[in-house]
DNA sequence: AACCGGAAGT
DNA sequence: AACTTCCGGT
């Protein structure tokens, strides 16, 4: 779950070792354009003198850093419970010792910021992609209607572990909350204003980046099916339990927390979190009152069915496919 | 807290 | 048809 954090867990493990540039770059644009970061000197040297900010990228990368640093500094901060499960990896890279050499890692480190660049870019647009397809709404706020904002409201809430403050934005469609400055969404939610108005502008970024892409290159027919994703379960008919669950399993990276395969093979799986998983899948069928009881009892109609059952020796919230791929 | 399956609703 | 909701019992 939670994109932007997960990607910057991901990030940093690709990074080698020592190289901490992409958090200084991050920080040091954090910098240039808002106010937020104090500390000053390590920032100027990297990135800064390099030119490689392709301008359509400057917001994700802006938007991204303030995320690192809250998520940086979340432990300290007493209003952000953001949980350690969430950032395992952010604390630990680099910092600490690094058997590199400085060559090497110089070298290293010219190339790690310009891929880690793309690497992030790509991996917000996927993680937008997939909070599209669970939340069956379009990447482009814009074109959001009431009830979409008021799912992407949701989706934001969970994936950050903030209050649920849709109320407050009820009225609102796609194009009112894209003219929203930071200080009117602070009017309409205090505690979460910067954390939505940011993750709104990483959406609202992508989108323009896809656009401003999509654009010069095939022009997708007429259908203006900008974002058609070939998606694997999107042939209009609404998704399926077993398929929905499928999906999560086909994620680990992002799902892997609260389902996972015991055994692939076999189509034997486990929901490690049922709350989070049902919560995930009222989403996806806009059912805010499912529930671990409902969504077990769905599971179960799939036994006569012969698509779902309990494995051999049953344990408590294993399954198993009938049909494993 | 899960698991189960009947019954009724959407 | 494929769930969703509710429930009494294990």
């Amino acid at each position: 779950m939670t994109s932007p954090v997960r990607i910057h867990s991901e990030s940093a493990v690709l990074q080698p070792p020592h190289s901490t540039g992409f958090t200084e770059s991050s920080l040091a644009l954090l910098k240039r354009e808002d106010g937020i970061v104090q500390s000053s000197e390590m920032l100027e040297h990297k990135a800064s003198d390099r030119g490689l900010y392709l301008s359509c990228f400057d917001m994700l990368f802006t938007e991204d850093a303030a995320w690192l640093v809250r998520v940086t500094d979340a432990p300290a901060a007493a209003g952000a419970r953001l949980e350690p499960e969430q950032c395992p990896v952010i604390d630990s890279p680099g910092l600490g010792a690094s058997p590199l050499s400085p060559t090497l890692e110089e070298q290293v480190e010219e190339r790690s910021l310009e891929q880690v660049q793309s690497l992030v870019v790509g991996e917000v647009l996927k993680d937008i992609e997939t909070a599209c397809k669970l939340l069956n709404i379009t990447p482009d706020p814009m074109e959001w209607n009431c009830g979409n904002v008021q799912k992407w409201l949701l989706w934001t809430e969970h994936l950050y572990r903030l209050p649920q403050v849709g109320k407050a934005f009820q009225d609102l469609d796609g194009k009112d909350l894209c003219s929203m400055s930071e200080e009117d969404f602070r009017q309409r939610s205090p505690q979460c204003s910067e954390t939505l108005h940011a993750h709104l502008d990483i959406w609202k970024s992508a989108a323009w980046m896809k656009e401003r892409c999509s654009g010069g290159e095939t022009r997708m027919r007429e259908g203006e099916e900008l974002w058609s994703e070939a998606d694997s379960s999107c042939s209009g008919q609404p998704i399926h339990l077993w398929q929905f669950l499928r999906e999560l399993l086909l994620k680990p990276h992002s799902y892997g927390r609260c389902i996972r395969w015991l055994n692939k093979e076999k189509g034997i799986f486990k929901i490690e979190d049922s709350a989070h998983v049902a919560r995930l899948w009222g989403l996806r069928k806009n059912r805010p009152a499912m529930n671990y009881d409902k969504l077990s009892r769905s599971i179960r109609q799939y036994y006569k069915k012969g698509i779902i059952r309990k494995p051999d020796v049953s344990q408590r919230l294993v399954y198993q496919f009938v049909h494993p791929v």
